[in-house]
RNA sequence: GGAGUCGUAGUUCAGUUUGGUUAGAACGCCUGACUGUCACUCAGGAGGUCGCGAGUUCGAGUCUCGUCGAUUCCGCCA
């Protein structure tokens, strides 16, 4: 097809280029008829430029009264200045007079409008994604996207490091996540899995001596999905050899430091906050704290404090091991500066969301602006107790301490819940800020009660502390649990980020992570014998970390959704509405693969 | 696997609480008018398997059960 092509883009045109003879490519956003006298905004990429087609040339106007939105057009035209001046858009000033103009291809009328403010739900837009893409914030979810790649790929490069694809067929590996597997034709009863993370092969290459290794990468799990989760979902992969965790957060510092300058221009701080694991849970519930609420709501264990009350819910929590532990609200005030009163509604909508989360109830003292207290907790405790709780949260007047008994998990994790809900619902917290923080020294195995048994807390290639070793040979519970490693999460408001630990590069604690997890040597060998066999080969201390690519971007771009910086994402159901994927194959495919469906 | 929300015109929604005449609005679409619009305006028109399937009822968009899809959360995600 012949067709004039174009000189210009939909959005560079502007007051410098008045008189040039120019042609645009692109599509009819909208037409606007005043009755001979049309205007069109043409649509690109880049821009929307308005052309004007005067009355008065017939042949011109046919073509025109034709058109519909998101036909193709190519029109050509001199550069003017407009009569009135639209200042909402860069080309505002300007508009083609057009003296040519050819359809390049029709459009069926849209199933919704393609404008900024989308009126259509995320499932239609999912089934005409390209219709979708064509809006400009969709566009500027993928520049953005482009523009981390590159931001990325320069760091690492002028840092030394070497990218190397590993394998999306691998071998299929127990523990973590469901694996997505995929048949072999030509062996026939076996598979492949597609990787829930290069991880073995980024260890191999640092056994093979390539120290420094990077990749942005793609993921497979076959887990449930989120708002932020995907089944396939890519990581900026990093692995190094002869490193301390020290050098990791150093290079991951400026990496993100890199980042938020050259593609949101904000300058982030030299050094990210610290919190170790067991800090992050005592004190903000949680093991990825919002640092945009750092300093206000700090859990405070009360259980020294109340164990010689009378009251039996709180006697009740310590005789069974748990604890009371509570938060302070400080006095909140709503967007016009006015007191908001923590009333009996509010109370009553927070011991619901207490009781989902399966504690038996809320208590509260608050304490009045006269500095007195109340609170239906006060006629089961002494007023020294009292005293004792409120001196402990160092309350004045009006604030609210929150209270609650029982498992300590439980409890712990409820209140973290609840320092978000509450800082989400009174606008506690500054949505402008990047928090960054780094999240260490996790504990190495968690224990399954219902299975009776360890899993690795991080994954099963995470060294140990190295004091804490010995505990590898024990059968004692609580000193298997109380193993550290060097194993960290990087948390930008409270959102995981990024995960990643000094890895084990000695066969022999290798095996024992693995028996403590329960694999037999045989299994081992049959699951992992590969790995293990490469360490035996001169294996330098190594370690690394894998970064969330997508989640980095949303938060980039201010979104909620992962789904929004991805091209064609699939819904919470796994599948792409686009292209109907998954779907049935043939009998034919499936007996050259060996398999056969269950009935 | 569990819980919540949603599903009505091409689209976004109202109508469902309390079952009852011909299921409405806006945008989009079609026709006509209009020479400076940029959410153009004005006049008119077409457009519905109320997600699907059972049930209750004289009668179901509305009530009940099931089912499918979207979405949010819990479990799960080394």
């Amino acid at each position: 097809m012949i067709f004039k092509q174009r000189t210009h883009n939909c959005g560079e045109l502007n007051t410098k280029f008045i008189g040039q003879n120019v042609t645009l490519n692109g599509w009819v956003a909208k037409k606007r008829d005043l009755g001979g006298l049309f205007f069109i905004d043409l649509r690109d990429r880049y821009g929307i430029t308005q052309l004007k087609i005067n009355p008065g040339n017939s042949e011109l106007i046919s073509i025109v009264e034709k058109l519909g939105n998101e036909f193709v057009i190519s029109a050509s035209g001199k550069v003017i200045m407009r009569e009135s001046v639209n200042k909402n858009i860069p080309t505002g000033e300007i508009e083609i007079d057009v003296d040519n103009l050819e359809i390049l291809n029709e459009s069926e009328t849209p199933p919704f409008v393609v404008e900024e403010d989308v009126k259509a739900t995320e499932e239609l837009r999912l089934q005409y994604r390209y219709l979708d893409l064509r809006r400009k914030s969709m566009v500027n979810n993928l520049i953005m996207r482009n523009n981390v790649y590159q931001t990325v790929h320069r760091y690492f490069n002028e840092k030394g490091f070497i990218e190397i694809e590993t394998p999306v067929l691998m071998k299929s590996t127990p523990e973590g996540a469901r694996d997505y597997l995929v048949p072999s034709r030509v062996h026939k009863g076996k598979f492949y899995a597609l990787p829930q993370s290069p991880q073995t092969y980024k260890q191999i290459l640092m056994v093979a001596g390539l120290d420094k290794y990077v990749q942005i990468w793609k993921c497979f799990r076959d887990e449930d999905l989120r708002a932020d989760r995907q089944p396939e979902f890519t990581q900026i992969d990093i692995e190094m050899s002869f490193v301390t965790q020290e050098d990791i957060f150093k290079l991951s510092e400026g990496l993100y430091k890199r980042i938020w300058k050259e593609d949101i221009g904000v300058e982030l701080p030299d050094t990210f906050s610290r919190i170790t694991y067991d800090d992050a849970i005592n004190t903000y519930g949680i093991d990825k704290p919002d640092f945009r609420i750092k300093d206000i709501m700090k859990i405070i264990n009360i259980s020294d404090v109340v164990k010689n009350s009378e009251f039996k819910v709180f006697q009740d929590a310590i005789t069974s091991g748990g604890i009371i532990a509570g938060i302070k609200l400080n006095e909140i005030k709503d967007s016009k500066g006015i007191k908001i009163e923590i009333t009996r509604k509010i109370i009553d909508k927070l011991t619901d969301f207490v009781k989902e989360n399966g504690l038996g109830g809320l208590g509260y003292i608050k304490i009045n602006d006269t500095g007195e207290l109340q609170s239906p907790l006060l006629k089961f405790l002494s007023v020294e107790i009292q005293n004792s709780i409120v001196s402990k949260f160092n309350a004045g007047k009006g604030e609210t301490i929150f209270i609650l008994s029982g498992n300590k998990n439980k409890v712990l994790q409820t209140l973290g819940q609840m320092r978000l809900k509450l800082a989400g619902d009174f606008n506690l917290m500054d949505n402008s800020k990047y928090e960054f923080v780094w999240v260490t020294d996790f504990p190495l195995f968690r224990y399954e009660d219902s299975e009776g048994r360890y899993y690795g807390e991080h994954h099963i290639f995470t060294r140990p502390k190295p004091e804490h070793l010995k505990f590898l040979d024990s059968k004692d519970k609580d000193e298997i649990l109380s193993i550290r490693a060097d194993c960290y999460d990087l948390v930008i408001n409270g959102i995981e980020i990024g995960s990643g630990s000094i890895r084990i590069h000695n066969s022999d604690i290798q095996k024992k992570v693995f028996n403590i997890t329960g694999f037999s040597d045989e299994e081992a060998n049959e699951r992992f014998g590969f790995l293990l066999k490469a360490f035996r080969y001169g294996a330098p201390p190594h370690g690394g970390v894998a970064f969330g690519f997508d989640r980095t971007i949303t938060l980039l771009r201010g979104l909620t959704s992962i789904r929004d910086v991805i091209a064609f994402p699939k819904t919470v159901s796994a599948s792409s509405l686009m292209d109907n994927c998954p779907s049935n194959v043939s009998g034919g495919q499936l007996d050259e693969l060996g398999l056969s469906l269950k009935k």
